[in-house]
Parts: structure tokens; C-alpha cells; sequence
DNA sequence: CGTCCGCTTGAGCCTATTCAATAGCTGTGG
DNA sequence: CCACAGCTATTGAATAGGCTCAAGCGGACG
């Protein structure tokens, strides 16, 4: 009822957005902000289990994320799930499918998620008058990927414990960038979204944070977790399986 | 000695480059393609080991590969090592660093290689004048994306045989897409290379190459490898470790 | 010729998974 | 208001897949 007014009035509204600072470029300015105000379009909010987009997907839009929070999912051939993100206010959801103008993965929403929809088409002409939109969505493109990498370092070298710790830490220190505690953390998503981002089992998980906290590393109650020791949390981050795991090949250069 | 005349030949030669179809942007013109050419600097070979970039360094550069094979490493903070992926021919490296302005990874060759470079300072003037361009760039970041989210899904969901069935089509497709043959392949990484991109044990990948011999699946001799039954290596491949892994929520949209 | 490195193979161990049972939470309907 | 179904989370016991440790082999290179 309300709901519907609101829409009407916070449509087009980029410069009052809270997010401005988060998901548009550093170097825009006041005429340029209007280009891309017209280009958003407020979304009515998203629930629980909701899909922004789906694998296979034509790319239609990018979005942004005013409120809420966001998985991205890749579905393999034999229909085994991977999660490979997690996104939260102020960020952007939808750049893989750039290369073959179809996702490659599902963004699903995880709590109550109000968006931005961003014409893509639009946005890449708009790009290409702008350059500081452009070398922001490149910045923006090459994030994923460190991010990717980064889980990548995890899933491939680290043990259980090293994952949750790491993980831990990285939503600490992205909540503590919108401003939020880094230490008083509140999880969007279940034990299982968890898990199968960390490539582990839901039992596995459920045990370490049990281990964690017999630990005073941290204080768990459901999904609100408090990080009682950043430094320790970190150690245990970092554990390296093997200090003997230099490659083969030295680079002499 | 007769290389230092080749390379002041071949230099600035984009335009007969057996690659342009592979690393140009589509819709570019002749003219267009004179810009380019301007832009990008051959380079002396690297030899096994060199490295083009290192984790760390500013962004300077991207490189593209003309012959020979690369290898992009992130290394951890206590020092472990995940090999992110593989490049051949026809392919860029270096994108990674455009968010932070540093290179998050280091690039190094795997066999002698010879390159391009190409100053990203300009490339980025040019994609703002070329949209063409724009969108190629575009393109290559999200297939890195891409490439990164499958790995995820290996690392996170597969068991050994798995990875290393799919590690195999992958570069048997990959190769085919070059002109080769999609069935006897040549390996430029070592066991051990390969092991740490699948995140396995070096004895594991050894002992999975005698099981997959035995089964007829692929015949290897060293690093050249034929693939002998893709059908069934695909199968392999699409192992899924447990179907119920349906995730918690459902989207019902 | 000897050393080093890459690769393979064997044996035992350990971590994380799987299987199984229980408790808490939420929403629905009698 | 309570009972019931369905789902999330926790905990225990047994299994297994992949790792570590150890040894042997062959080729490359100084």
C-alpha cells in the first residue's frame, strides 16, 4: 500500500542513494550522475529464495544491492551447487555473464533484498562516454576475479578450520567497510549456504563453530557471532598445510 | 643473432598476427586495428620459469601470448601457493590487477613463450574511443570469471578423478579450439602444476593418470597424453559426489 | 659421472565425509 | 492453544578418500 508510493519516490534517485559512494565511479560528476540516474530503475523488494537472475539467463541487466544480501550460485552439469559469492549493500551482482551474453551463474536473494536494476545495454553505451564509469566497472570486473581467486587459494590449499577462519574474517572486515561492527557479525545466510561455499559438509561447519567457541576464538549464537580474537582468528587463517609446497618451477627472473 | 632481426620484423604486425581472431575484439576495423598496432610492443622470449608479472607489481602491461604457455599464482599470506590457471595462445594475462592498480597475481611461463605487450595506460584511452574494443576487454574479464567459477565448482564439489577428467577435456577443447588435436594433447606443466591447480597431491594426479590408463581412459606416455574415450572421461567428469546436495532454499520466483 | 629433479608406486594415517539420531524453530491448521 | 510437519542445526560413531611419509626409477644437466 505505502510500499507503492515509496517506489514512485525513491525511483531514480542515484544521488540521494546511500550507496552512491559504494557502487558508482569515484570520478563522476554531477552531469554525468543524471545519465546514469535515468538508466536505474528501483525493483520491488526480492524475498527470501527469490532469483534476480538464473543460469542460462540472457544478460538483460546488472543490479545493485541497496538492501539485503545475495548469493551467487553455479549449477555443474551432474546439478551440483556451488556457491562462489556472497554480496551485500552497495555492491554490484550480475558481471559474468559479459563474455557469452548468458549467465553462467544464479544470483539468489538471501534475506529481504531490495535492488536497482541497470539496463546493461545501456550502461555499456553510457561507458563508453564516461571514462570514469568505464574504468570502474573494469575496477569493479577485476574485484571478482581477485575475490575468485582468493576462494580459489582457499578451496584449493587450506584445510576446514583455515576456511572458516578466513571466512570470518572477510565478512568482518566487508561489513566494517558500510560501517558496521567488525566484530559483531550477523549472517544472512544458513549453515549449509556456508558450507557449500567453503567447499565443506553442513556437519563439518556446524562442528567447527562449536571448536571455535570452545576456543573463546568466537561467540555464536544462531546465526549473530561475535569475533572474539581477530589475531588468533587470523593465525589460524593463514595456516599453511605444508611450508614445503614450493612449486617446481622457481621464478629466477 | 638472426632473432634480433625477426623481432624487429615481426614487431608491430598485429595485423598479420595468426592470432588477431583469437585476442582482437570482433568488430574492429582496419583502422582501428592501426591503433592497436601502435599500442603493442613484441617481446623478447621468456624461457620455463620467467615471469611476466609478480604478485605485487603496479599494473604496467597486459600481455598476450603468441606461442608457448603461462601460469597465473596467487600466492597466500603464509606462503602456500594455488596455480589459478593456464594460458596458451592467442590468450591475455594480466587482467587481474585492475581493480587495485597491483597485480594480485604472478603470471609465469611454462615453457619458452614469446609475447606481446600491451601498455594498459593506452589500451584503456583506446576502448573508450573503440567500443568495439570496450566490449572485447569486457568480454575476456567475464570469461576469466567464468573460467574461475568452474574451477570453484571443481575444487568445491568434485572428488580427484573428477577434477582431473575435467582438467583433461578442458584442455582438450581449449586446444581443439586452436587447431589442434582434440584428442592427443601436449602438456607444457608439470605433474606437480597440475596437482596444485586441482588442489590434489602431486602422488594423487600420478596415481589417477595409472587408474585412468588402466581403464582405458586415456593413454599416456609422460606429458603427451591421448585421450581415448571422451565420452566416458565426461561421465567421470560429471560425478556427482552426493545428488541430494539440493541447497536449502528453494527459488520458487 | 654424480646429483638433482620430476615422476611413480607402496603403506599407514588423518581429516573431513557419510550415516544416523536428536533438538530447536517456524508456520499451519485443527 | 497445542500438535504436527518441515527444515535448520548440532552431536556422535564409523568410513573412506586423499595426504604424508618413504623409497625407487629415469632423464637432464653440470
Amino acid at each position: 500500500m505505502t510500499e507503492i508510493v515509496q517506489f514512485r519516490e525513491l525511483k531514480r534517485a542515484c544521488g540521494n542513494c546511500s550507496l552512491r559512494e559504494l557502487c558508482l565511479p569515484y570520478g563522476i560528476d554531477q552531469a554525468d550522475l543524471r545519465l546514469l540516474e535515468d538508466l536505474v530503475q528501483r525493483l520491488p523488494p526480492k524475498t527470501r529464495g527469490k532469483a534476480l537472475f538464473v543460469q542460462g539467463d540472457p544478460l538483460k541487466s546488472i543490479f545493485a544491492i541497496r538492501t539485503g544480501s545475495v548469493k551467487s550460485v553455479t549449477l555443474g552439469a551432474d546439478g551440483a551447487e556451488q556457491i562462489t559469492g556472497f554480496h551485500f549493500p552497495g555492491e554490484l551482482v550480475g558481471f559474468d555473464a559479459i563474455a557469452g551474453e548468458f549467465h553462467d551463474c544464479s544470483a539468489v536473494a538471501l534475506e529481504d533484498t531490495s535492488l536497482c536494476e541497470i539496463p546493461f545495454e545501456r550502461l555499456d553505451e553510457l561507458s563508453g562516454q564516461v571514462p570514469g564509469l568505464r574504468r570502474q566497472l573494469m575496477r569493479l570486473l577485476s574485484r571478482e576475479i581477485q575475490q575468485e581467486q582468493h576462494l580459489l587459494l582457499l578451496l584449493g590449499k587450506k584445510g576446514a578450520e583455515a576456511r572458516l577462519a578466513a571466512f570470518l574474517l572477510s565478512l568482518s572486515s566487508r561489513f566494517a567497510g558500510r560501517g558496521l561492527s567488525p566484530t559483531r557479525l550477523h549472517f544472512s545466510m544458513a549453515r549449509g549456504e556456508i558450507a557449500n561455499y567453503l567447499g565443506l559438509a553442513v556437519e563439518t561447519v556446524s562442528r567447527l563453530f562449536a571448536r571455535f567457541q570452545q576456543d573463546d576464538l568466537i561467540a555464536a549464537d544462531g546465526r549473530d557471532v561475535t569475533l572474539l580474537d581477530l589475531p588468533r582468528l587470523h593465525a589460524v587463517a593463514e595456516v599453511a598445510p605444508d611450508a614445503t609446497t614450493s612449486m617446481s618451477t622457481r621464478s629466477k627472473c
